[in-house]
DNA sequence: ATGAAAAATGAAATCGATTACATTTTCATA
DNA sequence: TATGAAAATGTAATCGATTTCATTTTTCAT
């Protein structure tokens, strides 16, 4: 594996000479360039990432930090992070967190260590106190997920005018008795979407029942099917459901299914995020669309600007109510 | 953000010292180690990987090479990579190679450029011939799909078995008109598992039909939906359709449910993944099950122990015919 | 107290690149 | 042809760790 010294040597130059051929940037004669490029090409040589990052002080690895790899809805938005870093020359770091404190500080370490240059994060879990700290020496984007009000920049949307949109849509087709499948508030977009859900309630002047918000511990089928037993062992039973996430709702889904309840008739059902599975689902769902993919570009591109030392401000997108069977029969 | 050299300063050793420290192996007095540490305390000192990967000339980062994010039959494999790598300081880069030769260059470059150590391919589409010349000079594994004879060694099932058993559960169950979905041939699960298809049918003397035989671009539902459309429009059609993914399956079941008609009665499907959402279909998708967490586990083992040097063995991992409402109504 | 062996520590090379600064070469012009 | 500015190239420091080998200190039996 040969290095740049042998390069020069082989090619009768010093390393200066073959570290500007290598950078393109500064003038080299062209015949030089030329015998330079036989040596690279002779000796088959590539320059280390190891000597150039460290010389560099820059490791080009953008740390991604997501809750669990099993939800689709980061799927997007990872791809257009992806696709962003890489035209960027960076790579990046996929970091599951389960949610776990423990898990993170493994990866918050890969940052202080000097292994990644930055981070985004997606995890709602993340403490952020913790985070703050962080972002006061490190790079650090929130995506999707975010902490308001600790200076750390996002890009989201608006999950509470979301959610209001949602409910709204479910008040407008006749529904009264609306119950929220939520999950835990410690997490931001579960409060957004519980202040959605409540101010659409009110506008049309319908009573918040408590027995009606229902908070999961997860995301993921099995909570949804849960979340709905209970829902339907309810005895003044609502006559929709809104599911703070496309996981939920499919969960939520199939339990009807099991239980023989005609959805959209006797239950309607909105989900949250619309992944690609939801509609597969039979009846397909009705749900909100994020520009995830958009969203993941501009995370991407944030965390590059900040890097460079320039100012990034937080990012609002748009969102979508896109209606479905699980809605109109 | 303070270096070995100024630790070294304020606690008044050297930084062979300082670095014997924090690598705990060799003897230091524990005076010194205690001065040390207060040293590292006061300074808030992280070492930096950048520096100590040069020296060691690894990077500790493995590079997982996928096809597409979307496909969660990666899932719980890559949670296992994670594990392994994890417990054993490695770090992973997913790479989303959306089987594209481009993007797969960009991702070997990593390794040739030493920011990544290794590589465990999952990509059935990658370019063997370069996988095997890579090989030569780097450690690599390749995991779930494989080239066989290339010298490179892999973790997978037995997917000819596999595939045959699904096909003999439907012909034991009564079908003699039986669909395969299968995805391009130049992959070599497809080709095994068309194997598997063949001799099941050739065991019970059923002649194989080549307009039952269809091939996908790709894996995904929208696939899955056009490919079973193709098969409702064929002139004698078939009673069973075994799909050799999952999301090809539930595709299927989607079109099927479209068109109004049952399944398991009139049509019944099998899948391959045990995919979560393969749970959630209505009805519940009868799969074969791969052993996906142990499977990353072994491979991220292997390509560690590859690195280390050791001589490592391919491994054909247990899969498993997971019968259920698609199959049996 | 002495000396040899063992333990602890330090000096300096090393990994492989980039780059500031110094030096040499080129080349147009007087 | 001589001269000076511009262009090309080289020298050597640097990034931040690890590690070999040399040196100093400690330990302990005599």
């Amino acid at each position: 594996m040969a290095n740049i010294q042998q390069v020069a040597k082989q090619a009768g130059v010093s390393v200066a000479t073959v570290s500007r051929v290598l950078n393109g940037q500064n003038k080299v004669a062209s015949k030089t360039k030329q015998k330079v490029e036989e040596a690279i090409k002779e000796l088959n040589y590539e320059p280390s990432m190891l000597g150039r990052n460290l010389r560099n002080s820059e490791s080009r690895i953008m740390l991604i930090l997501i809750p669990t790899i099993s939800n689709p809805f980061y799927f997007e938005i990872i791809k257009g992070i992806e696709n962003m870093a890489l035209s960027q020359n960076y790579s990046i770091l996929l970091c599951e967190t389960d949610s776990k404190p423990e898990k993170e500080d493994i990866y918050f370490d890969l940052v202080r260590k000097k292994m990644a240059d930055g981070i985004i994060s997606m995890d709602p879990a993340v403490n952020i106190e913790t985070l703050r700290e962080l972002a006061e020496k490190y790079a650090i984007i929130q995506c999707s997920e975010y902490g308001g009000g600790i200076g750390i920049p996002y890009v989201t949307i608006d999950s509470e005018e979301a959610s209001y949109r949602a409910v709204k849509h479910l008040i407008q087709i006749g529904h009264r008795k609306i119950a929220l499948m939520n999950s835990d508030e410690k997490f931001s977009y579960a409060r957004e979407r519980k202040a959605g859900y409540v101010r659409a309630l009110a506008e049309y002047g319908i009573p918040v029942i408590d027995d009606y918000i229902l908070y999961t511990q997860q995301l993921g089928f099995e909570y949804g099917q849960q979340a709905m037993k209970k829902i339907l062992a309810l005895p003044d039973r609502p006559t929709a459901v809104f599911a703070v996430s496309d996981l939920l709702a499919i969960g939520a889904l199939k339990e009807l299914n099991a239980a023989g309840i005609h959805v959209p008739n006797d239950m309607a059902v909105v989900g949250f995020d619309k992944i690609d599975f939801s509609n597969m689902t039979n009846p397909t769902l009705t749900t909100i669309a994020q520009p995830m993919y958009k969203m993941g570009t501009i995370a991407a591109q944030m965390l590059i600007d900040l890097l460079r030392g320039e100012q990034v401000d937080s990012v609002v997108l748009e969102h979508e109510l896109i209606i479905r069977e699980s809605t109109s029969g």
